[in-house]
DNA sequence: TTAATGATTCAACTATATTTGAATTATTAA
DNA sequence: TTAATAATTCAAATATAGTTGAATCATTAA
């Protein structure tokens, strides 16, 4: 991963508009939501909304699918993984003894960062 | 975690100067270091550094102690794996065969969780 | 105590992000 | 085809964040 896709990354989840969206959708899981319904579920004015799930869809935090005249938005999990590893790289360089991430999580992480993505 | 614990941390990580420091004291690990030596490591003018060293702290990334007239930086890595929980909580919620974060990892995050924190 | 060093705060400025209503596009129903 | 619905884009306004040099505070060395 690249430090600029990594910021962006973080910027998508930097609000908390934009962090109640990522949350319900991690929720939903592959069904994930139509806009309308999540303008609903957290009361947002459509034109918000669309504003918050453009920069989402474009960081890659979110898919995006259409459904007749619906848009159907899911969350990105793998690439969540993804910037996971990118933060914990070489934590505690030369001192693993030290090192405050278990060595469980970064090899889960990893694993599954080198493996098909299912998105 | 709180949402706004969460949003903050994101901010603390949205920037590219703040990305660069918090990597810079990952691999750094338990040493950390001195706010003129992560002010030559990245070349940035002291008063921008302190700028973003006192939001990274104040959202709880960062740790500082004080070493003379030196303040010593380092990364809180425990922290993040709090953020990772709070970010995949209840992820595919009822379908956990569709879910796109392997078990391992959560099993890994929410042990660490759930363990007293070392810093 | 005086000067030098490390770091932060302050004030001013510049830049970027967020929000909103009105207008627009695309799809479906009548 | 006309009206209704779902969602987005646009333009204008507000709000927030980032950068910089000068001034300040704290610690150490002379």
């Amino acid at each position: 991963m690249r430090k600029t896709s990594a910021v962006t990354l973080f910027e998508s989840l930097a609000s908390g508009v934009r962090l109640d969206i990522y949350r319900l959708l991690v929720r939903k899981g592959l069904e994930g939501m139509v806009a309308g319904d999540i303008a609903a579920a957290l009361d947002l004015p459509p034109t918000n909304l669309s504003f918050h799930l453009k920069a989402m869809t474009q960081a890659g935090l979110l898919t995006v699918e259409q459904e007749g005249r619906y848009q159907r938005y899911r969350a990105n999990l793998p690439l969540m993984l993804d910037l996971i590893t990118y933060l914990t790289a070489e934590c505690c360089a030369g001192h693993p003894d030290q090192c405050a991430v278990p060595g469980r999580v970064k090899a889960a992480v990893s694993r599954r960062s080198s493996t098909a993505k299912r998105g």
